[in-house]
RNA sequence: GGGCGGUUAGCUCAGUUGGUUAGAGCGCCUGCUUCACACGCAGGAGGCCACUGGUUCGAGUCCAGUACCGCCCA
């Protein structure tokens, strides 16, 4: 032992120091001049006020691994990091910081509530990037982005301007999805549909100059006020005769007229509904088919307002006037029963619109909004998909966008903000002036609105690369190549990138976007803040490191895509693996003396040869793999080389050549330890960046021939050597590792304890024979047998011995007076019922004249060989328990 | 109502184009402080692959349907 190396593995002074080097030396920033092909990621940008959660380690874990695999393959790698504004959410924080102070945004008024806002994000908006660091993310900081950045703003004025002028983008009085908490409408999309417990509230509306009435049902009493219709099915043959007759509004006096419209269901309720076009989308439809008035009784915050009631409709409901809708609701419900309107109050389940951020319900609110014409810009994102120049992986995925792509309904994109970027349009009377500048003569007044965040998130893929200026950086990385996130984005941002880079940039933002499942917790739960299930990534790499954490998530990545469900048990199976790597180098690390160079040594003896073909075949799978995006199971099978094959194996064999006293074996062994270790670091370097830069590094302190490099990450990515595939001796080292196994079974079952115990093998097969010769060494020091003998036949069968069939090699233990023979021969016997059983199987296979024929010959011959094996085995055990008898 | 996904060991999940006796981790049982690692080593038990049909020489895998769970859209 010449080093000292700590006995367990710890991850926390490794990663901050490492991650510091990388930084400052700029390794992430792709080569200026360089011919290499570009690969770039750009990173979905987390909100500015946000704090890392599982699901930005889960994505960003998937794209620094496909950024360092690219890297390591010789592409000029851009990985681009930045944050986003997110209007909502980051004016929601600073005015409840505001609000401790007890005072309001419009207290401080638009512009010194604005500064506050930067100031807030000068002091918080680096927690995000710095969490980004503790991932190991390698993301190129020199090319950081804001979606407030000077450059990013220009792009979004550019962007609406020209879609103005294209005529993509107009201003309409319509209903919108208002959310009266926020203070602002949204869009269809950021409205999340509920199936909630209600009621259905049963009103009478007299018919004009008669006793009679028509009943509406409604899940939305207080609505009545503003109705200015009642509607029914023109079919409906109860109500015919009432079409065209007047109503009189119930407390309110106002007359409204009884219409026909198909849209009416007659089996909802009673078949006449009641129409209120100003608070409902359906009645706003309704309501301009039947050009009926739009009457508003809700304010922004949704109280009730009088604002456009003829005075003496205010009178019996005047005590309502600046209530909340709910109270509202439930004193007009009253008043309603009081004077006998209400005929009846059922228990009723609907569908209720919550704002995806507040999860108030959402109030359709008619007002004037901007909106962006979506079917010819949705058409040529549906094309480009279509044709197969942007690839969902997995496909499913692809499906699901171009269904919605389909339904697509304009987009509303002003916001009621202040935090955000200012509409340029301007207003003076009647006119109109939208324009990158601001109009020069008097008398304009800005559009209070600020845009919809997506609006300029939708840029991202070009406008940090410099768009609309004809950058460098815009020529050489645009198109970018991947995009990975999670399918609950696809349809607020995958799509807007994909209309707006076809449209302004003629060219698909990505070729391909790779979709991820959700983290969710241990029982399948979403994790959430309200639930209290929330695992903090940071906490986690506190405990057990980044690494680990990346390789808990990305092992658990499936190919399907499917949500992930983080246990602390995975979490813990990560940080024990990232120890026996540790210990594994520790152990090579340990034995390397002197001058020893790193390359692979000449004359391999059959476990060397074994090690270096499976690692061969590690390479190829592994690359394959992440060239297909199934990077889980890339990482699966790097724990299973490095944990099953090389340390159970390999090392273990190792060892033997290692402590023996033959200089030379000494030294081969340890060059393929090394060879096959630093290999596999380098495979394994995009998911656990910190433990295998700091191993490659030791490494590299220690032997000869690793270029001095700053990084592994400047290394290459290994490539698989056919020549060092070695089929024979794969399959010789299959069978010693079966008879190793065989023996230590026999041994543990038999309850031996004895440290030197001898092995008979009978093989009749030649090549069988040598390979056991060949193995000797290993089967003896693995199963700690002393004496080894192997014969084609055997005369006298040792009596009082255990017994063992692999194939058709037959071995004995000599155990004189440690064996019980009724208990072996109860081993035995067990055996020999699951190879008959196995047995028979194939029997009936083979005979089945149908398989024979019309299965692949190959298949026949591999089960037919199979059948023989079985067969010899099964007669080797009933011979021996013939004997023991 | 339309669409998608899931159902495999006690638990959490793999299982690529159909082809040995269906795998892993955890948990469980037995043995081991052996000179890389007890965050470890060796061995073991444990499965009608949700159900019902179909295609096929052959189905966990393909097709149809059913049930339950979850998600998205209306």
């Amino acid at each position: 032992m010449n080093e000292e190396l700590a006995k367990v593995y710890d991850p926390a002074q490794v990663e901050q120091k490492w991650y510091k080097i990388w930084e400052d030396s700029k390794l992430f920033t792709p080569e200026e001049n360089s011919d290499k092909e570009p690969f770039t990621i750009v990173i979905p940008p987390p909100n500015v006020t946000g704090n890392l959660h599982m699901g930005h380690a889960l994505d960003n874990a998937i794209q620094d691994a496909l950024i360092r695999y690219k890297r390591l393959q010789g592409f000029n790698a851009l990985w681009l990091p930045g944050t986003d504004h997110a209007g909502i959410a980051t004016q929601n924080v600073v005015a409840k910081a505001l609000r401790k102070e007890g005072k309001t945004k419009e207290d401080l008024g638009r512009e010194k509530f604005l500064e506050r806002v930067w100031q807030w994000k000068e002091e918080y908006g680096s927690n995000i990037t710095k969490q980004l660091r503790r991932l190991g993310s390698a993301l190129d900081w020199t090319r950081e982005h804001f979606t407030m950045d000077e450059g990013l703003s220009k792009a979004v004025i550019k962007e609406f301007v020209t879609l103005y002028n294209e005529g993509l983008i107009y201003r309409g009085k319509r209903l919108v999805n208002w959310c009266p908490k926020c203070g602002t409408a949204i869009s269809d999309i950021e409205v999340e549909h509920e199936t909630k417990k209600g009621k259905l509230w049963w009103l009478k509306y007299p018919i004009e100059g008669s006793k009679d009435y028509v009943t509406v049902a409604t899940t939305r009493p207080e609505t009545m006020l503003g109705d200015t219709a009642v509607a029914v099915n023109p079919n409906d043959k109860r109500y015919k005769k009432l079409i065209g007759k007047m109503l009189v509004l119930p407390l309110v006096g106002r007359k409204i007229p009884i219409i026909k419209d198909e849209f009416v269901d007659p089996e909802f309720g009673t078949g006449a509904v009641k129409v209120t076009p100003a608070h409902d989308p359906n009645d706003f439809e309704m309501g301009e088919r039947h050009e009926l008035p739009r009457i508003n009784v809700l304010t922004k915050d949704a109280t009730i307002t009088f604002k456009q009631f003829e005075e003496q409709e205010q009178a019996q409901v005047a005590e309502l006037e600046g209530l909340d809708r709910y109270k509202a609701r439930e004193k007009l419900v009253e008043l309603l029963e009081n004077n006998g309107f209400l005929d009846k109050i059922e228990d009723y389940e609907n569908s209720v619109g919550e704002c995806y951020r507040c999860k108030s319900v959402i109030e359709p609110y008619l007002s004037d909004q901007w909106y962006v014409k979506i079917s010819d810009l949705a058409r040529d994102a549906i094309k480009v998909v279509e044709e197969g120049k942007i690839k969902f992986v997995p496909d499913r995925w692809t499906k699901v966008y171009i269904n919605w792509m389909v339904n697509l309904k304009d987009w509303c994109i002003s916001r009621q903000l202040w935090w955000g970027h200012r509409i340029p349009a301007w207003y003076k009377g009647e006119e109109i002036y939208v324009g990158e500048e601001t109009p020069k003569d008097e008398g304009w007044i800005q559009d209070p609105d600020v845009f919809d965040t997506w609006f300029s998130s939708a840029l991202w893929p070009f406008s940090t690369l410099g768009w609309p200026e004809k950058t460098a950086d815009l020529e050489k990385f645009y198109p970018t190549s991947v995009l990975v996130t999670g399918y609950d984005i696809i349809t607020f941002w995958v799509s807007r990138m994909i209309m707006t880079g076809m449209h302004f940039m003629k060219k698909e933002p990505f070729h391909t976007v790779f979709i991820h499942g959700l983290v969710r917790d241990a029982s399948g739960k979403k994790m959430s803040k309200s639930f209290g299930n929330v695992i903090d990534p940071l906490e986690i790499i506190d405990k057990i490191g980044a690494d680990a954490l990346r390789f808990a998530l990305i092992s658990l990545i499936t190919g399907q895509g499917q949500d992930i469900k983080l246990t602390q048990d995975k979490m813990t199976e990560a940080r024990n693996f990232t120890n026996k790597i540790w210990n594994a180098a520790r152990f090579v690390l340990m034995n390397v003396e002197g001058d020893i160079e790193l390359a692979l040594p000449k004359d391999l003896d059959l476990a060397d040869k074994w090690i270096v073909s499976r690692y061969q075949k590690l390479i190829s799978d592994v690359t394959g793999l992440m060239d297909s995006y199934d990077i889980g199971e890339a990482a699966r099978k790097i724990y299973d080389f490095l944990w099953g094959e090389y340390c159970d194996w390999y090392v273990e064999i190792s060892k033997i050549d290692l402590y023996s006293k033959d200089a030379a074996k000494k030294e081969k062994a340890l060059k393929v330890l090394l060879y096959v270790l630093e290999g596999t670091l380098r495979l394994l370097h995009p998911f656990m960046p910190f433990q295998t830069e700091e191993i490659w590094q030791l490494i590299a302190a220690r032997v000869k021939g690793l270029p001095a490099k700053k990084s592994v990450l400047l290394s290459d990515w290994p490539q698989a050597n056919s020549q060092l595939v070695d089929e024979p001796a794969d399959s010789q080292m299959c069978l010693l590792k079966d008879l190793i196994t065989k023996i230590r079974n026999i041994k543990a079952e038999m309850g031996v304890q004895t440290k030197d115990i001898e092995v008979m093998f009978v093989a009749a097969k030649k090549a069988e024979r040598s390979a056991i010769e060949a193995g000797q060494a290993y089967i003896s020091a693995l199963t700690k047998a002393a004496k080894m003998s192997v014969v084609e036949k055997i005369k006298d069968k040792p009596e009082q011995s255990a017994t063992g069939v692999v194939g058709d090699i037959q071995f004995f233990i000599p155990l004189k007076g440690l064996i019980d023979l009724d208990k072996e021969v109860e081993r035995l016997k067990k055996e020999e019922q699951n190879v008959t059983q196995a047995v028979d199987r194939l029997q009936k296979l083979i005979s089945n004249k149908s398989f024979v024929a019309k299965a692949p010959p190959e298949a026949v011959a591999k089960q037919k060989d199979q059948l023989k094996e079985l067969e010899e085995k099964k007669k080797l055990l009933a011979a021996r328990i013939k004997d023991l008898f």
